[in-house]
Formats: structure tokens, sequence, C-alpha cells
DNA sequence: TCGAAAACTGTAAGCGCTTCCACTCCAACC
DNA sequence: GGTTGGAGTGGAAGCGCTTACAGTTTTCGA
């Protein structure tokens, strides 16, 4: 049997009749609240097996004024690393009861009409880089939603959690330049998230202290087609970089591969460092030099944050900072072997 | 104002009150439905932004008995191809107003609570490859919550969607063949999936076409790690292999990888093949022959044809096969030049 | 000018749960 | 033997929304 008597889903009213017992003793057995006898619950386990009763989540909320449930609003899904960081939000949350909800923003039509539904039903959203304008954000800060961010500038009132950009993108620029690098260039466009300004920001931090011009970017989107554009255009440039800083890993592989096939030499007459670590990284010869950020726990911490603002058990806005991880590898031309820090 | 006259978050009263309408009025204003002059619509579009009213899901799910959300279960979310199918289900879902909610079996302590659950704030669900047992699958069904399979074999009252498999395994292995190879090896465990058993299917069949005695597989998990150790065990095997048909990208370019450093001459002495054209896959040398198959298409249908059953608009099961697409590179040693389909 | 239909609005009855409160037992204690 | 109190249970009031139905006003044709 599939339903209650009239045919639609078994409600707790059918699994109530089929116990001879009254709702309220249901409900208490299912949720494991409350003192129930050894013979209700039995005989409401059975009830509720036989009539195939799933409780409806949607009055449950609406009862206890709680969705046990979670919003991520990314900007997209492409690349390898949502991946890792819905993982490590999925971890947090299914070990704590919590749904999650995600929603991409990159292509939709109405994000803000988007996002305020979903605020109707979850207790608290988490948002990814640019998937939202700050005046969305702030007015959902105006609806009392609590709010997580990740890879964001703080804003009052909310929690964020990042990784650790500037001094990592100084510290491999530092080295670049130790090794005798004197024309980087920085490919990526720093508007393009708060992450690679900051990127950009080491990347000019590293020049200054040497007392070096501090060259623009190359504004271009954090693909592997706008890495192969920019390489080729090097190939007939009057005076070429001797080391291109990418803003992520997709850049810098295009880009190393456009060179590699123009056979110019990297590391010797060009190094490339990306950004993420993507699995490709390892598997490209020169092995390409770039940063691991830490995303899986940065998604288990935003989990984690979000939930503490829902329950309340903290008020005072936090935000925490991931360390990141250098990875040296030949593409720098300053290879493992040397390394402060390896993989 | 955040909030209604109580300090709580604003309900369709506090705005049916601002707005001195009734709440049906305010209903109907809000979700677009029944006629509403212009004077009701412009002081309930005031009022309710004046309150940052946030209607509450739960009562309306509970009023109009539907959720209008979708449950993705996924066994993992590793990988790159994940994403993929996760962004083509949000887009189709997003463009027809359905949340998502995903959830993550593997490491689950009861995938079956975790499900029931799930299936109470959704309507309908959709299951990816072994990451729900085939039992819980069938209670889901006696509850008629409508359900999707991905990846998975056709079970009696579900729609699935997975992409062919088989038979462009054969042909790939018969073009090893017909390239003169004659001791191929399988390397991954068919019982891992649906997709993987079916690859081996095919593999078997083109082995058996030549009238080949067809090799047991080896049955190692679809990881890095795996094919690392399947190679090295293979470096001193007494009759190594001449080909490898790797059940995944990831075993294939760390046996890849593993027999470069050994000075294995790839493909002169061994050729090797993956599945699901990684990005890495386009970055080692040689390029890595492999199979391509339409994710973000999958997960698309996947959720348009679970809401063909939630509305009921569609009752009879369907079972769609999406076309993959064989990308030859380097690795097989039959190039792209001579390619009968190339990328 | 009247009447019927159309346009608009309000009242109230749910939707399926949780939980406060009241009530009934019955064992344990003075 | 009466009192207390805890365990177990049920009645009933919501939670915030949608919508059938009824009521009121406006419009417009005859």
């Amino acid at each position: 049997m599939a339903s209650g008597p009239t045919g639609r889903p078994a409600t707790i009213y059918d699994v109530a009749a089929r116990a001879k017992l009254s709702i309220a003793t249901v409900s208490r057995v299912l949720q494991g609240t409350g003192p129930v006898s050894e013979k209700a619950r039995t005989r409401v386990d059975q009830a509720a097996r036989e009539l195939n009763y799933v409780p409806l989540r949607a009055a449950r909320s609406l009862a206890v004024q709680r969705h046990e449930a979670h919003g991520l609003v990314l900007p997209d899904l492409a690349g390898p690393f949502y991946g890792d960081l819905l993982m490590g939000y999925e971890r947090w949350a299914g070990e704590h009861g919590q749904s999650v909800i995600i929603t991409v923003t990159h292509g939709n039509p109405d994000p803000r009409r988007t996002v305020r539904d979903l605020a109707g039903r979850v207790d608290g959203i988490v948002v990814h880089g640019n998937a939202l304008d700050l005046p969305t954000i702030q007015g959902l800060r105006k609806a009392d939603v609590p709010i997580v961010l990740i890879a964001r500038p703080p804003v009052t009132g909310c929690d964020s959690v990042r990784s650790e950009s500037a001094a990592s993108a100084e510290q491999l620029t530092t080295r670049l330049l130790d090794h005798g690098r004197t024309n980087l260039l920085f490919v990526g466009d720093p508007a393009s998230g708060y992450d690679v300004s900051e990127r950009y920001a080491g990347f000019a931090k590293a020049l200054e202290a040497r007392g070096l011009r501090v060259p623009k970017p190359e504004q271009v989107p954090l693909t592997e087609a706008a890495g192969t554009a920019v390489a080729t255009k090097l190939l007939t440039a009057k005076k070429r970089p001797d080391g291109l800083v990418c803003a992520n890993d997709e850049i810098a592989l295009a880009a190393l591969q456009t060179l590699l096939a123009a056979d110019v030499a990297v590391p010797e007459d060009i190094v490339v460092t990306g950004w993420d670590d993507v699995m490709a990284a390892r598997y490209v010869s020169p092995g390409l030099t770039t940063v691991r950020q830490p995303m899986t726990e940065l998604g288990w911490l935003a989990a984690q944050r979000l939930h503490e603002r829902v329950t309340g058990e903290r008020t005072r806005a936090r935000n925490d900072v991931l360390a990141t991880q250098l990875v040296l590898r030949d593409s720098c031309g300053t290879g493992p072997g040397d390394a402060a820090v390896t993989e």
C-alpha cells in the first residue's frame, strides 16, 4: 500500500488511525521527542512502514519555524573547484542534518527574485564570489537572513570565509624575482573577483618591494581561450615578458601549451605560474607551479559558520582566512629542488 | 524595517495590514494570479518592499501541495564531471523555477533515512549511479515518489537517462585491434558502476568479434592511485600487455605517467585510453585518447524527465541513451591523423 | 435607465505537522 | 489511605500560505 485511504500520500493522521493513537503520539515517536511507551513506539513504527509514510517537511518547517536547510549561491559550476567546495559543504551539512539547496546565478535572468525565493526556503544563505551583488546581499540582511560570504570582502553583519591570496601571490612573485626575472606580466582580470584582485595586489606588492614598476594586468577572463589568446599575442610582441603570473590554472595551462607549441622554452625563456592546482597542472610538462586552495575545508567551514549563525550560538561576525599552499613545479624555473614549500 | 510588528519576520498578514487589503489580495498580487486592480498591486508591492517581506515557501508548499524542488542524490562529488552534471541540471531547474537539493550518500551513515527525509521536501528524486541501492529506490517508488535514474540500468516505474557506453567501448577497442594490438587489458572494476560494466562489455565484445580470448578486468577502483599501482605492477610483469583500456581518465592518466616515467614508450610499446575526457587529458603528452560523455546534457535531460513525471504530463517510463564521442589523441597510437571521429 | 456580466475584494477553510496544556493512570511516599 | 509526581496520552491551537466561494462594486449593452 502506497498511500492513505484517499489514494493520496499517507499523512500523520493515517498513521495515527492505523496505530490507534493520536497524531501527537505519532509525532513524538517519529521525532523521538517526549516520553512514549514501548508499545506505542512499535505500533507507530509498523503503521508508518505499512503506509510508506513520508513526513511532509513543509508542514514540519511551518510548525517549527525552521527549514533545516542551507542555500548555496554560486556564480557558476564550471571548473573543478566548485565540486570540492560543494563536497566540503555537503559533508558538514549532511553530518548535521541540514539539506543543501544550490542556486547558480550565472545566466539567471533575475537573480534577485531567485534568491529571494531561496531565502524563503532555507535558514540561511552562503554566497560565493560575485554570485550576487552587494545591494542584493544587503537586502537579504535587512530581511534578517543569516549570510556567509565565500571569497568576498567582509560585509557588515555577514560572516565570511576565504583563502589567503595576497601573501601567497607576493611570495610566489618574489620567488620569480629572486631567480632573475625582471619583466613579469599578470594575466587575468582582477575585477573578475575579490580573490583575483588580491592575487594581483600580492603580485604588485612584491614588485614594489623591489622598487620595480608594476605593469597593468592583462585584463582577460579566467579561461583557457584567454590564456591561448594572450600567449599568442605575446609571441609577436616587441618586448616579451619573461614570466606570466596567471590568475588561474586554466589561463596558465593554455598559455603554457601555446608557448611550447611555438617553441618558446618554458621555464628557460618564460616562466609560467597558475592558481588552484587543478589536476591537469600535475600532468603537463613542465609541471605547472601553482597555488592550492583548501576548497573542501572552505566549504566545510562555511557550512559550520552559517549554522552557528542560524542557531544563534554565535552572534558576532567572524571572518576566517584559510592558508593556501604554494606548489612548486618546473614551470617556474625554480623547480621543486630548492623549494621552500613543496607539495 | 526588517520585520513585522512583533519583531519576527514579516508575514503576509503584515503586508496585508500595511497595504490595507486582505491577505487574499496580497497573495494574488504576489503570485500574479487572479484579477487585481492597479492600485492594489502598487500598494502591495510597496508594503512588501518596506517590510522586506520574504514569502515562507513552506507555507506555500503546504497549501499548494507542491514543493517546486527536485532532489538530486549523488554517490560522491569528487571528479570533474559531477560539476558538469550539476550544471546541466541546475540550468534546466533554474529556468523552470525548480530548486535543486543535493545529497551525497558516500560516507553517509544512514542513506535511507536521509533520502526518506529528502523525499519529504521535494516533488521527485534523481539518483545517480549507485548512490542508492535497489531496495531503497523501490521503497521510494512504493511511496509514489517520482524517480529518474542516471547511469543505471532501467527500473520498472522509473525513468532513466544515461550515455551510451558499450558501443563506444567496442569501437575504441576495435580500433586498437585494427592497429595491431593483441594483448589488451581492461583496467577498472566493472562492479563499480553500471556504466563501467558496460564499458567492459563493449571491450569484451570487440575481442570476441575477433575470436580473441577476453582477459579478466583489472578490478581496481577508478582512481589515480589505482592507475599508478597497476602500471607499476605491469612494469615487472612477465608478459606485459600492449594496451590499457582504462575505465576512466584518472586511471589512464596515472598509468600513462607511470609508464613514461619508467621509459616505456606510449603509444609505441603500450597504448593507453581513458574515459570522460577530463581537462588533463588534453594537456598530457601524448594526449590521452578517451571518450567524452555529454554530462551537461545528461543533467539537463534528467531534470526535464523528472519534471514531466512530477507534473504528470507523461506517465509512461522513458529510458534515454545519449551518444558519446570518441576523442582520438596520440596515446592510442592511431593519432587524430587517421581519425574517423576527431574532437 | 435598468440589469447582467465582469472586475475586484474579502472571509474562511484548509494544507500536515508540532507542541502546549490538560488529563488519566499508577507507583512511591508520608 | 491520601497525596504527590512522573509517565503516557489526547485535544486543540496554531505555523503562513492558497483558493473556493460569496459579496461588492463597476462597466456596458439594451
